[in-house]
RNA sequence: GGCGCGGUGGCAGAGUGGUCAUGCAGCGGACUGCAACUCCGUGUACGCCGGUUCGAUUCCGACCCGCGCCUCCA
């Protein structure tokens, strides 16, 4: 039985979706101004991992997240870099892209932008202004009406009186309260714009999703997904309008996954102590960072540090280890191990544990192999399809060894000739020169494995 | 200040009212020409103080500490 924990209701409950067998699910995605950073990842990697979970299970998942893609640091970014927003947004769009794909993440089924949907969020705004819910300001902008929603700030135990005393007008608003937030820009001069009914402007950022989810899944839906600081005011205001707008709730089940910390502060963009994905790429292997992300539950936080990737490095080499010479064989069922790691996913996505039971599948196949049992073959391939579903284990495991040969490092031609050098020296019980290869290759980073059919090697991490 | 989350062995990180998490690191042994890999064995833990209980790391209360949101940020 399934279980989730949501936001909304501050605790775990078996889930049950509108229709039978199938899953509606929206994700808040990037505001692609800049290149994506570790904290995008991990929500990436989250939800690819629930996604793929799901399906594993059988269960017809459509995952929408969407792409901000006309926003005031878009616009701002832009204009510093002398180019138009949409050459801009093209290129960040394209970088995540590779940088998904970098991670083993799989794309979702729909990805809606923004700027796609004017159409539709303009409606969105005009209903809000039909049922009293918003209004046009004097300065050409369109406010969402907060007070006229009783139900505003459950999602995040928010109190509306304390809300307003502490907000602040920013200086040419033209709100009827502080609390107010907008739907609809009117356009400076010189800026790009879509026609409306108030002239022209762009969207406010929260309307957006509302109006994307709206389009992509329908007025009520599943589950909506996003990162640690969006539940307010970014959901809370989704809520807002989605459920004025449509007379109907918005979604069932609320998923926020939880922070990428440095140095126990959370990695954000205002901070400024951000790791892009592409940068910490040129250190590590994707499947270790997709491991550092994966291996902790997704709603707590975690700490980036080279110890930990090194650490993420150290445990898949052990998998990889495993995997290393065993002819992967048909499984005819599931057994015990696939029932341990689903009874741990199930439980709100407990990765985790479902990584302690692929630890566990590994030492008995450890275990098998030296035994020289044809049941290797068969675990090999229960590890291998249940690390599918974590979106790991699927590299051939020698290359994952390998790795490849950064500056300065030897290649794997130059380190194939320095073994047959050993083996010959191994072969005229010359152990001095053996080992002296032997060490000459560790004092460059590759570690030299014996066994019965003959010498392996990987690199150190 | 308001709302929320968390404090587990050297480190990372699950979990449970009384019995193994798991990984890394350490120690002893096996294997090995010696190593590496692997296997077997092994130590160390539940922030603090009360309460409930036959028994609490696990439930309740207070306290201390850390983090997140309350403003654009995944």
């Amino acid at each position: 039985m399934l279980q989730i924990y949501n936001t909304l209701t501050k605790s775990k409950a078996p889930f049950t979706p509108l229709e039978a067998g199938k899953i509606k699910m929206y994700v808040c995605g990037v505001t692609v101004y800049d290149f994506c950073h570790i904290g995008h990842a991990r929500v990436m990697v989250a939800f690819d991992v629930i996604t793929r979970y799901l399906r594993a299970r059988g269960w017809d998942v459509n995952y929408v997240r969407n792409i901000t893609d006309v926003d005031d640091k878009i616009i701002k970014r832009a204009a510093e870099n002398g180019e138009a927003p949409a050459q801009l947004t093209e290129r960040m769009i394209a970088a995540m892209h590779e940088d998904e794909t970098a991670l083993n993440v799989l794309r979702p089924d729909q990805e809606p932008r923004a700027t796609g949907h004017m159409q539709d969020i303009i409606a969105l705004v005009e209903t809000l202004i039909e049922k009293g819910f918003a209004y046009a300001a004097s300065n050409g902008d369109v406010y969402y009406r907060v007070e006229k929603f009783a139900e505003y700030g459950r999602l995040t135990n928010k109190n509306v009186d304390e809300l307003r005393s502490g907000a602040r007008v920013e200086v040419g608003e033209a709100k009827e309260s502080p609390l107010d937030f907008v739907l609809w820009k009117a356009a400076k001069a010189g800026e790009i714009s879509w026609e409306s009914p108030w002239g022209p402007g762009r969207p406010g950022w929260h309307i957006e999703c509302s109006a994307m989810s709206k389009c992509c899944l329908g007025d009520t839906f599943d589950i909506h997904g996003g990162g640690p600081d969006l539940p307010f005011p970014h959901h809370e205001n989704e809520i807002a309008q989605s459920e004025a707008a449509n007379g109907v709730k918005y979604v069932n089940t609320w998923m926020h996954a939880g922070p990428v910390r440095v140095n126990s502060e959370k990695m954000s963009k205002s901070l400024g102590n951000f790791f892009t994905i592409r940068d910490v790429l040129k250190e590590y292997d994707p499947e270790v960072v997709r491991f550092f992300l994966a291996r902790v539950h997704y709603r707590t936080y975690i700490d980036y540090s080279e110890d930990s990737l090194r650490e993420a490095r150290t445990m898949l080499e052990r998998f990889y280890q495993a995997l290393e010479g065993v002819q992967a064989t048909a499984v005819e069922s599931e057994g015990e191990f696939e029932q341990r790691f689903y009874d741990a996913m199930d439980d709100d996505f407990n990765t985790p544990k479902a990584v302690a039971v692929l630890f566990d599948l590994v030492n008995e196949l450890n275990r098998v192999k030296r035994e020289q049992s044809p049941e290797a073959g068969v675990l090999a391939t229960r590890l291998i399809q249940l690390g599918a579903i974590l979106g790991l284990l699927q590299q051939d495991p020698a290359s994952f060894l390998q790795g490849e040969a950064k500056e300065g490092e030897l290649t794997a031609e130059q380190i194939e000739t320095l073994i047959a050098d050993r083996a010959s020296a191994k072969a005229n019980k010359d152990y001095a020169e053996a080992d002296r290869i032997r060490q000459s290759l560790l004092d460059q980073g590759v570690v030299l494995k014996d066994s019965r059919e003959g010498t392996s090697w990987y690199r150190e991490s």
